[in-house]
DNA sequence: CGAGTAATTTTGTTGCAACAAAAATATAAA
DNA sequence: TTTATATTTTTGTTGCAACAAAATTACTCG
């Protein structure tokens, strides 16, 4: 609801009804982190947690699936993915080199508009850390991300790094403490934003694989902290 | 059948059944281009082509749709897409960062029995581009690529690296002439097996740049053919 | 108390019919 | 002939019940 992604991993939205609708919500509850990693996902619970038939939530769950946000942890049982370190370390990886390369393209584009929009964000973030609201940090963090992003113009190359963000997304809510204590990303951001003033694309990707840099550690330092518990 | 390309988009393979079944025969064909860019996609005509009910030939398509390798043309119109220059270039793009890091990994994995294992492949295409078996000769093309790609172990780079096949598939079919004429990807390849025979990753992922570049040319060059006829 | 086994419950899948909406076709008017 | 409109057909979606298979629980035996 409050953050817009577009849809799953087409590039046009034309698909409606009841089961884009759920997949839709699965998916935000899913990045929020409403769903533990580890919880089992049924067909019948989805059903009734969202008053629709099987038909639709069994959709929902099969397309999440197709986007690595649910995994199978038996023939008949799905659950949401507990990220492995070298599950954490691939898909960082990744996306060093598919946000690096949106990141380098959206230095060509960018206007100044673009840049007082994202300095909005940044306020927003900076407030929300002030107040220690988590949440909201976390949720402008990514409109910020996915602001740069799509100055790209390279529709398919945001939904690929969306599914990515998909599957790290319930990772997230582990990471409460280094969140806010550390200023999380704000150094990173304010590199990004000057390097897109001055249309250096290679120092604006610089900025966004530092800021991925620091989230793979975050994360797995979270990962770590739960395995241990 | 053939070509074993592991599944759509989740990593370690549990599904099973007849949705599935169909998703991955209609995956296959899709990329042997079985059918031609524009052509529209039915529930019930996939049912009966594959000797199913709706639900199971639904699924399949959906997830296809998920996977981008069939869009909507209308709210009720699903087709095989026709991929526009700007299509093409941005696959492209996002081709040479994945495949490109997939190769440069690969290095770091490749032993001599891998080696052997690509030079026996590309026998194989060499074979089937001198008696004309475009069909053949692609299929070990793949089969080359993903045998590289695999080294990385890195499995969701693959599945994804793989998603951007599906992708260009459909438009693999108006290729001949170039494909069999200008012995495709022959030169390329060897540097390739040099490169990884002295396990140096920025030369792999040059050689394969390279591929891709050049696959790009000849595809472009196909689409502006298809698109004046 | 623990491990293997049987009974029970839960679960995903499938086929199908009904429905609404969109697409294709036929028709009529200019 | 062309354009607008009405009619018919096709199409995707949904809910649901039946089924087989897997997961869970209960139970028994050592």
């Amino acid at each position: 609801m409050i953050l817009e992604l577009g849809e799953g991993a087409g590039l046009d939205r034309q698909a409606s009804g009841l089961g884009d609708t759920a997949y839709r919500e699965m998916k935000e509850r899913l990045i929020r982190g409403v769903y533990e990693p580890g919880y089992k996902m049924t067909v019948r619970a989805v059903a009734e947690e969202l008053g629709i038939s099987s038909t639709p939530a069994r959709d929902a769950i099969n397309r999440l699936i197709g986007d690595g946000a649910l995994v199978y942890a038996g023939p008949k049982t799905v659950i949401v993915p507990v990220l492995r370190e070298s599950d954490l370390k691939e898909i960082t990886s990744i996306r060093l080199a598919l946000e690096g390369l949106a990141a380098e393209r959206a230095a060509l584009h960018g206007n100044s508009q673009d840049i007082d929009k994202l300095r909005q964000i940044q306020d927003e973030i900076n407030s929300a850390l002030e107040v220690g609201d988590y949440t909201a940090a976390l949720r402008h963090n990514k409109e910020f991300h996915f602001s740069v992003y799509r100055m790209a113009d390279l529709p398919y190359l945001v939904s690929m790094i969306e599914g990515l963000w998909l599957r790290i997304g319930p990772s997230l809510y582990n990471l409460y403490p280094e969140f806010a204590e550390e200023k999380y990303g704000v150094r990173n951001h304010e590199m990004a934003m000057e390097a897109l003033a001055e249309r250096d694309g290679a120092a604006l990707r610089a900025a966004f694989e530092s800021d991925i840099r620091d989230g793979y550690r975050s994360l797995r330092r979270a990962a770590r902290r739960n395995l241990r518990s």
